[in-house]
DNA sequence: TATGAATGAGAGTTCATTCAT
DNA sequence: AATGAATGAACTCTCATTCAT
């Protein structure tokens, strides 16, 4: 998969038909890899001939590249609004967890397409950025809601970027184990997580104490 | 990706040719998707005819589905290893943990041949089963140290299963992570989980305490 | 070879170049058998690219059935306008013959991708029919040119499907018979064929009597 | 289909693996066309290597080859036991006739691997001799017998020869069609054929007289 | 006499991409 | 803005054939 150029419109919004690609390249994307999702699959999923594709993008590379960013953009909008919502910050961390759990399809989309992306041959500096900048603002809004919490006294000092990066690193686990178990129970290890993590703050959590969680729903 | 039938030599040792065959796949599958992969760059890798590879496996998709068994099976016998050498609990987690470290490259590579399996339109019962053995030998070692300690009073009482669940979906992020990120700090992050483990084991280990572990070593 | 789905126009006119393909494969076909003639030589015959015909076709193996079907469909169109033609008996059955002789190559070409189709291990119910059709209006025509006789008190009156039957048959040999030695004589068979129907008939036909019809014309 | 160079054992009889060869690719030639069967098939039909194939005979054309005139020499073998066997015209013939029905499947398969021999691009002059000998001495042994019969005034004076061919071209019909339609009536073809040429030949044969032959056995 | 391992050439097929309309 | 027709390059897989043993 060779990275290219950017597309028609830079730094614009992108024009209706080219978000309909993308939001169908992307379903396409997280179901099987790059190399595998064909031109003519994404054409045919919205009924278009798959010259317009080209019209709109440059190659397919590009098109993966533009929706890896647009999937990007759109996930660190819900970050940011948590963010912005809450004052508190139990509630913050909680609202974070539920958000997660809530979609947890949708950020699953995400890891596949990064991992994807991370070992495709040629790569982008501004795809690199956004995954990066994803990231990023996943430690910061964790840490942000740590720190809160530290200083008023409801959560014990810990180290914080530490211990936002070990809760992210989790999550990439759980949604990269649920991509292999199909029956895996997000919700669960999330909750898991969650419990951790009070442990870790010291912070005494209402409720869900010492639910085993089952793990795998079917067998 | 279609997952079909079984090679020759069915459950006996494969034969050098194939093994050597699979150990190239392997490489090759860990670095790019399944379908960028072609049959002549792992011919190629092993300076042989492509039609050598259908001598040896019935098709692509088998010679993928051979090694990611073979792949299973070598890290399960590794494990194993582990169990039957350590007595004492703390030591024998301790050593699952360097393995872990040590080996980090090549469960990087099982687990990418496993998400890519995992997105394969069809499967095979053999890999789904040998994909789930590998998670399920991975609980049970943990769990049987994490008992051991529990009743050598050792380790505080905890639910076992679920522990060694978190541990195992933890390392799981740490790989998936160090997929995404090339420059991502696989040992510092192990190192985390251990750090974890042992707190909420409440096992006081010796030394490396409150190290703030850098994440990535490069930017 | 296995024969498969149907082409995108269904039961429409095929378009221009799905007919220019056909009507390359069908030369090509008729000389050598189906294996031998590779995509490549039909696309060569028509200087398009090999990938066009994937276009127009699902496959080699539709592309066959296609060919086969149109060409049938020709030979049909040819009968059915005899028979509209000819009022008197004899008349319309000598012109049977004597089309028989003109459209011999083209004839021969068909039985000749009959007998590879008939050997074919897989098989389409729309083709089985086509070839069911054609011989089953070849009987038509001409058992109705001896019904017709027999009640205007030309020919004896005999059973009229099993001479057409003969007819037929016979007529098949002779085709088969040049397939094999490109030297036979196809027009000399095809005048004994009409004497020895004549002759069954009770018919004096005008001249030609005890022309000897040496088969071979060289040796 | 390149046919090429003569056998190692030359004029002598083939040893009786180089027999088992044959027959098994007589088997398969004749259900499929020359280039449909592979070397593997055969060698797997006698359970034994592909490479011990080359150790007999020089290429698969090569074997086709010998293939195809083993089978001719076989079918001259009847022919000329018939002649030998029967000094009354009547009986031979009949005899003839009976012998084509029995052995139709064998002179079937014959026939079809001439068609496919015919068709192939190069050809051997030895393999053409053959294929013009087995026609020759089918012609032989009937003007043989018509002419007896024509001197013991059994039979009217007939242009023997030609008489003789249109027998030998109507048997070639039955032979395609019923490669054709599986469910071709051979028999009554063949009956049909006895009838016509009674009646050519003006003798009053016993029985089976107006009988209407239903051509197909199945609908 | 027979085999397992190996190969070169080439087959059918697919796919991203282009271009005139 | 959208399409049908066309292509070049590449891919998987097959096959006749060889050779050392």
């Amino acid at each position: 998969m060779a990275v290219s150029a950017r597309p028609r419109w830079l730094r614009n919004d992108p024009p209706k038909r080219a978000k309909e690609l993308m939001a169908t390249a992307l379903e396409l994307f997280a179901r099987q890899d790059f190399t595998s999702v064909t031109i003519k699959d994404i054409a045919h999923g919205l009924r278009v001939n798959t010259a317009l594709i080209y019209y709109y993008f440059e190659s397919k590379d590009e098109l993966f590249r533009a929706t890896l960013e647009y999937c990007i953009e759109n996930a660190l909008c819900t970050f940011r609004e948590l963010e912005q919502r809450h004052r508190d910050p139990v509630r913050m961390i909680t609202a974070w967890f539920s958000t997660q759990a809530r979609l947890a399809p949708e950020i699953r989309q995400l890891l596949k397409i990064m991992l994807d992306y991370s070992t495709s041959t040629t790569s982008s500096r501004i795809a690199d950025a956004a995954i990066r900048r994803f990231y990023d603002e996943e430690i910061k809004i964790l840490s942000t809601g740590f720190r809160l919490g530290i200083r008023q006294n409801v959560f014990r000092p810990v180290n914080v970027t530490r211990t936002a990066q070990i809760a992210s690193t989790y999550l990439d686990g759980i949604m990269a184990r649920s991509l292999i178990h199909k029956s895996f129970d997000v919700k669960a290890a999330i909750g898991d997580l969650q419990q951790i993590l009070w442990n870790h703050l010291g912070y005494s959590y209402p409720g869900r104490r010492g639910r085993p969680a089952a793990r795998r729903r079917q067998t």
